[in-house]
DNA sequence: GTCAACCCGCCTGTATACAAAATATGACGC
DNA sequence: GCGTCATATTTTGTATACAGGCGGGTTGAC
């Protein structure tokens, strides 16, 4: 068993607590408080606030402590603008350069998100709609790209999770994913950009839940 | 003066002796060591690794220590590929939202860029060329875009200078920026996007360039 | 002679101690 | 009553102390 590095722990426990809604926006970070509730000395801790701060929802000033920082709507807005193109990206250099295997694992990674639609089960086609995307990061022959956009992924994980929740949303999203899968298997390469970017992108319906969303999680509930 | 985070100096100072070669590939760095050589004692030291980390040149181990990790070639394609991509994005984008104030700016960066290459002074276009660039990054009206862009630039940065060093390379460089910057004025997203991505794009002899350039630095010279 | 196991030393990871800066508190003056 | 200055307290940042793991070297057995 390898015993992680609590930092990391430590960091994936305060992202809990951060979607959990449990920290306000700008509040101020007590490391000693927070060490207390982790058990450990405030080195680990102070490790894991400078992770976070990597990924902006932290932010530490200088002598004066960490900050709450939830990225602003206009923040959101523009990251999804940003994942959108890069995840037609991936799509365009996965039409040009998939093998046959990983084509095969994407179909298979689209079946798994028809048996969650038709089970109805919203976790599991989290996680289905997940490795879809992962596999196109993948299949993109650019692991620089993929790693990119899997950082993106992460981050914007939370928020994409309140999107499927909308009424039909879900079965959208299937359909989408096929004509992805498509236009791939197609080796068509303007094709799978031009559906991935609207499939990432904020537009009509979805921006609107996104606003919903955005407020509830910022009101901490 | 703004007494600066230790870290971030360190982090600054290991970065130069990255780029001057005075660590070999997959060498180990010894915290009390270093921390001896700055005068500090392993906690900042420990801080400055951790940020190093996150731009890939380190990579940490657990209970192992700190490994320098230069980018391999392979890497190095792929970094290159995709802030070809993403330069485009923002040249797109520039294309369709820079206001005039701001296509002034840009106006003058390139004729900073003009006066350097008359003067024949590298360091000089390097920085006008910078300018350039992060000008059109800002002219995107995507922020997080542009941090991206810039975070990508500054990784870069090392390995796009020498490129420029090639005889006849920044009169060639010169001229894409005069058609990059007629497209963002024309208002033409797609030209600007088309002749962003070449710009920064290795091909032809700059992927040699690079190849020579990469053998040196991993040479530690 | 080779391989394996054990032991010792070095190094990392974590806790704690200490110093200095920032903020909160209270008193004084206007 | 409000603002400002001095002081006290909290809290960050850094140094140091301590514990445990990893690696190297040596020793012993086959």
């Amino acid at each position: 068993m390898a015993s992680e590095r609590p930092a990391f722990l430590i960091r994936d426990a305060l992202l809990d607590r951060f979607l959990a809604g449990q920290f306000a926006q700008g509040e101020r970070l007590n490391e000693q408080k927070l060490a207390q509730e982790f058990n450990v000395s405030r080195t680990p801790l102070r490790e894991a606030l400078q992770l976070l701060s990597a990924s902006g929802l932290v932010r530490l000033e200088h002598r004066r402590g960490a900050f709450v920082h939830y990225p602003s709507l206009e923040e959101l807005i523009e990251m999804f603008e940003f994942m959108a193109d890069v995840e037609a990206l991936c799509g365009r250099y996965a039409a040009q350069r998939i093998d046959d295997p990983t084509l095969e694992r994407l179909r298979q990674t689209v079946i798994a998100c028809e048996t969650a639609v038709e089970a109805g089960d919203l976790p599991a086609y989290f996680d289905a709609n997940r490795d879809f995307h992962r596999t196109i990061y993948g299949a993109s022959g650019n692991s620089f790209l993929a790693a990119e956009a899997e950082r993106l992924l992460n981050r914007l994980a939370p928020f994409r999770r309140t999107q499927l929740q909308a009424r039909g949303r879900m079965q959208q999203s299937l359909a989408e994913h096929r004509d992805i899968f498509d236009a791939i298997a197609a080796r068509d390469a303007e094709r799978a950009a031009g559906a991935l970017r609207p499939h990432v992108a904020l537009q009509g319906n979805r921006f609107n839940d996104l606003v919903v969303s955005y407020r509830r999680v910022q009101q901490g509930k």
